[in-house]
DNA sequence: GAAGTGATGTAAGAGCCCTTCACATGGGCT
DNA sequence: AGCCCATGTGAAGGGCTCTTACATCACTTC
């Protein structure tokens, strides 16, 4: 279970020096990574992961159990790296609560912008939840920021709108904006405003609807 | 182009009565639904539907280019099918706008549940919208429903908010609810409310924050 | 410092899928 | 009756997933 001590160093990939790769996990990952951006999550092949790894077919079984366990690998990944974005955006409430959940939201969409294939094999590849207990509970890990934030929102609001429904709306409207206008480069609808644009909108007005006074 | 005359009739799905099949068609894309439900747009094959049909797999290429082109057509006809539940459900705004508005709302999910495999077909299967603009007018036809709608609400609110951007909000906001809560058996997270009165709810909030009296 | 051992990679192959091509069939028109 | 072409078949090439037996190497142990 080891693979804590790496003897190779940090070495480009191609860096292959014997029979044995040496960070053959990790550059999969990459690898991975590379195919989910240029194809998405379904054309993204195991065989040709290893060849971009350049080890034979057969090598990535050993250290993932099939495709589906690298799938799910990338996605538990991608909702640590997503955790980590949207607390930093939120960054303690500052300078506002109002403010940073607005930043959250930027982030919600910056990071399905920038991240295509962690979002991808967040949210589209398919991979049955109850298989992998851990990736729900980085995924519930990433909500938590959000409703976090909504708690510090709803001590201002009149009459203490529950935090958790309001962090659900809040997470269904900018997954829904992110999955429908802020994906892949030859977008999929023409919008009047940006995505970023449109997003903030919906959720100043939504707070007006629970009593923000902006 | 023709399929107009279908001299078998309407029979059962598997009375094959000699060397031609006589519906292979209707009877192609039905299979692709039962099997996209069963296992998702990935676990869908083209050799499969053919065996379901009970044809070699080499005859579904006699009607569609290839297994993509059978998997759009499966989208567009989901999306006329989702237009022509929306547009009932909205019923020209009666009662009154803005109950055939939360009727909308409903339909969407219940669209998205009870009809998994159309839903799978037309948001998940990452069809690229460019290489079938067909496509991509069915589902703006299904968006227009919901900006009707929005357009007979808005005429009602302080300001006259854009229809558009309304349309998209809560558009958005279906859509996100859809896709995390309302999908699958083994739905993907517990919920305290179900997805239809998180999204009621969260349409009301919004409607609020636009100055409707509530 | 040499042998042993377990982790890591390879080769080969079974089974499935997508797609194409040459060929078979027969429905409908003249 | 005979022809034509839409529709279906069989076979085949190439790719993918995953398994099994075998090869190689890093690291431990004496």
């Amino acid at each position: 279970m080891g693979w804590s001590g790496n003897k190779r160093g940090e070495g480009g990939g191609d860096s292959r020096r014997g029979y044995h790769h040496g960070n053959l996990r990790e550059a999969l990952i990459e690898a991975a990574l590379d195919l989910i951006k240029a194809k998405g999550p379904a054309g993204f092949t195991f065989a040709e992961t290893a060849r971009s790894a350049g080890v034979s077919p057969a090598a990535p079984y050993r250290h993932f159990r099939d495709r589906d366990a690298l799938m799910a690998d990338v996605a538990q990944q991608g909702f640590e790296r997503f955790e980590q974005f949207l607390s930093t955006a939120w960054n303690d409430a500052r300078p506002d609560a109002f403010t940073a959940l607005g930043n959250i939201g930027k982030a919600y969409l910056a990071f399905a912008r920038t991240e295509p294939a962690y979002y991808s094999a967040m949210f589209e590849a398919g991979i049955p939840l109850e298989d992998h207990p851990e990736l729900r509970q980085a995924g519930d890990r990433a909500f938590a920021i959000v409703r976090k934030a909504d708690e510090a929102l709803s001590a201002d609001l009149p009459g203490r709108p529950p935090a958790l429904m309001m962090a659900l709306h809040i997470w269904a409207l900018a997954h829904g904006i992110a999955s429908l206008f802020a994906r892949g480069d030859s977008g999929r609808r023409s919008l009047p405003m940006s995505p970023e644009d449109l997003l903030e909108a919906a959720v100043l007005i939504y707070l007006q609807g629970l009593g923000h006074k902006g």
